[in-house]
DNA sequence: AATTTGTGCAACCGCCACCTG
DNA sequence: GCAGGTGGCGGTTGCACAAAT
């Protein structure tokens, strides 16, 4: 008797996965009214979820020029390239790739590079003919990753000088897609 | 076929900076 | 100048699915 009175007095905040209906009333809700601030936006929404949550479903996954997916090469080379000159800056990395989130490249980074950094650690016994076989993402990521780890590199100076990855300061050295293309 | 282990990703948490009254 | 509210960010967690055993 009392526990229902307790539970009915809670304030209902839905936590985890969203429902498709969440979603739509998040899209519509947006469309008619423009995002604003998300707190009262939820309340207003009638979305039993917190501004935060509303505002990350809507940056990651809603917004419509969200790009999903494969992250290609190209944006491989440049989320390497940024980390180097900011570190884990990654809203700061994910502003110079159009359609992707700072919470996806950081998933990417987590996910593919520090895998590859960790299989680095192991090729460094194996005999020379073996390495040759490797591919550009076990050769080349490794080692700009781990320089990229060290504390002094990777903070917001920009001043970490990368020899595998020449920073956008230096515009001579900069990668080209051949460059990229010629190493496998 | 069942179970265990590994992987990828969505979402939450806590902290900090900024804004407003 | 200060306090409270809000947004933004980076780190972390939990879950679903795939691969391996």
């Amino acid at each position: 008797m009392e526990k229902e009175a307790c539970i009915s007095v809670e304030p209902e905040v839905r936590k985890g996965p969203w429902t498709m209906e969440e979603d739509l009333i998040l899209i519509n809700y947006i469309a008619n009214h423009g995002e604003g601030v998300w707190n009262s936006l939820a309340r207003s929404a009638g979305l039993k979820r917190t501004g935060k949550s509303c505002r990350l479903r809507w940056l990651n996954y809603l917004r419509p020029d969200v790009r999903r997916g494969n992250i290609t090469a190209e944006e491989q080379l440049l989320i390497l390239e940024l980390h180097a000159k900011w570190g884990n800056r990654w809203s700061k990395i994910a502003k110079h790739l159009p359609g992707r989130t700072d919470n996806e490249i950081k998933n990417f980074w987590r996910t593919r590079i520090q895998k590859h950094v960790k299989q680095s650690e192991k090729l460094t016994t194996l005999p020379r003919n073996n390495v040759d076989q490797l591919t550009f993402m076990d050769q080349v990521l490794p080692s700009a990753v781990s320089q990229s780890y060290e504390p002094n590199v990777a903070t917001s100076s920009g001043q970490g000088s990368i020899h595998n990855f020449p920073t956008q300061s230096n515009d001579q050295n900069l990668w080209s897609m051949e460059d990229f293309w010629s190493m496998q």
